[in-house]
This record gives C-alpha cells, structure tokens and sequence, in this order.
DNA sequence: ACTTGACCTGGAGTTGCTCCAGGCTCCTAA
DNA sequence: TTAGGAGCCTGGAGCAACTCCAGGTCAAGT
C-alpha cells in the first residue's frame, strides 16, 4: 500500500512517516518502479507501534533504541521487552499525573463556587 | 519569596518561570529593590496551576486565553470554570490513549512470549 | 493533449521549552 | 577590605518533534 493508507491505518501523518523514516525510525521503505513507498502489513504494524508510544511520550531517543534492536532482529526479544515493560511503567506514571490534575481541577472548581456563591 | 523557591513549589523551572512571564502567561512579577522577582503565594498558585496544565497537555494558546481571562478578575470566573472543564475532558481523553496504549503493549508482550516460546 | 491527484525532495517554520554567556549584587570568610 | 561564591538578571542560541510549503514527477482519466 502507499503512504497514504499507512498512514491512515497507523494514525501517523504522511510527513511524520517520512521524517521517521529519515531520521532511521523505520527501516527504509520499500520502493515501487514509480518511485513511490510501499508499505508492506509489517511496515504498517511498526507504525502503529511507534504511534503508540509516541504518543503516550516515549521519546524519539528510546525510539531509535527499540529501532535498532528491532532491526537485529529475533534475538534482540528480550531487551525489546524490556523497552516496553519500561513504557508500561510510563504509562502508569502519567495516569497518576492525570489523576493529581483532575485533583487540582476539582479544588479550583470548588473554589469558584464558594466565589462566585458570594456574589449575590 | 524568589525565584528558585517559586520554582520548588510550583514544579516549574526558574527559566521556564521566566519564559512564561516573558509570553503573558503570568502576570508581571513584582520586583524588590534589588532588582530581583518577589513572588507572591498567590503568584505561586497561579504557577503551580499552569504547571499541571501544561503536564497534561494544555496547549500554550489555550493557557493564554486562561491567563488573560484571569487577568480580567473575578467576573470572568464562569469563562475559567469553561476552561477547566473543558480541560476535564482532555483528561479523559489522555487516560484512553494510555489504556489503548496499555493494551497494544500487552499484545505486543504476549506475541513475545509466544515466538520466544517457540525457540528451544 | 491536458488536467487532476497522489506522491516526491529539500528546506523553512513552529511550539515549548532549555541552556548559555556575560554581567549584576549581596554575603561570607580570610 | 577584598576576594570568592551563590543566586539572580537579560538576550539570544539551540533543541525535539514535528508541520508546512514550493517546486517537481508520474499515471490515469476526459
């Protein structure tokens, strides 16, 4: 498939696909004889898993880490592993601050009430 | 008190203190006659609520409009209480992107186990 | 033959900081 | 009293991670 349907399949942006490629995020994409890539299901499946982790804040840095091992290849697993189980524990970092915003949210919306039940 | 206390307190660094006040996102700190910013608890508040705005992803457009509406007083309060709950929903939505995110990693993590189990 | 649309490349622009050079002022300690 | 250090100042450069754009190619439809 061509850029378009990879990135409407994996949530990327055409531009952020060949960026990503170009800084060596994605193994280098095959070309058909017009010139133009084609995404193979595999490509499209490391897409969308650097979507994902992307967008919940892995940094471009830890992503080029996760590149390389997943370019090595099979016996690069249980570091690959260890790249996300790391993530896992981002995740549950961010949900806290999540919850501890919601928290300051809720006392700031309580204190307009008290203010604005003042005003009569 | 001054800078790097301001900065304790709120979570956010004394340049990043600095480079909000320079933008509008805080109103003109007070100086001492040293020359040097005086930061009022209330000063340190308002810092502290950008900070989790900002950690959660509120964009900087969005915190300006907050500010000036703060600026304006107490008869803007409903367009704040607007603000926040709007700012509400973006929780809700971060904390899908996590759990959407948590899941993609499990079955990534389990199709590790499963071609790692395949090798003898 | 010509237009349309999807794609290409290289490079500039944007957001939201972060770091740094070079220079104040105040305090402490020799 | 003077030397050093800590903490702060400003203006500006640098950085991450995109995003947008100009100018061009190619294939297919009318």
């Amino acid at each position: 498939m061509r850029i378009s349907e990879a990135s409407s399949k994996s949530g990327l942006s055409a531009d952020t696909i060949r960026f990503y490629e170009k800084t060596g995020l994605v193994p280098a994409i095959a070309r058909g004889p017009d010139g133009l890539r084609r995404f193979s299901p595999e490509n499209v499946e490391w897409l969308t898993l650097l979507y994902w982790l992307r967008k919940t804040g892995m940094p471009m840095q830890e992503m080029q880490h996760f590149a390389l091992l997943y370019r090595q290849g099979a016996q690069t697993l249980p570091q690959r592993r260890a790249v996300l189980l790391e993530h896992e524990k981002r995740l549950r970092r961010r949900r806290d601050d999540l919850d501890r915003c919601a928290d300051v949210l809720a006392v700031k919306l309580a204190a307009y009430d008290r203010i604005e039940g003042d005003q009569p």
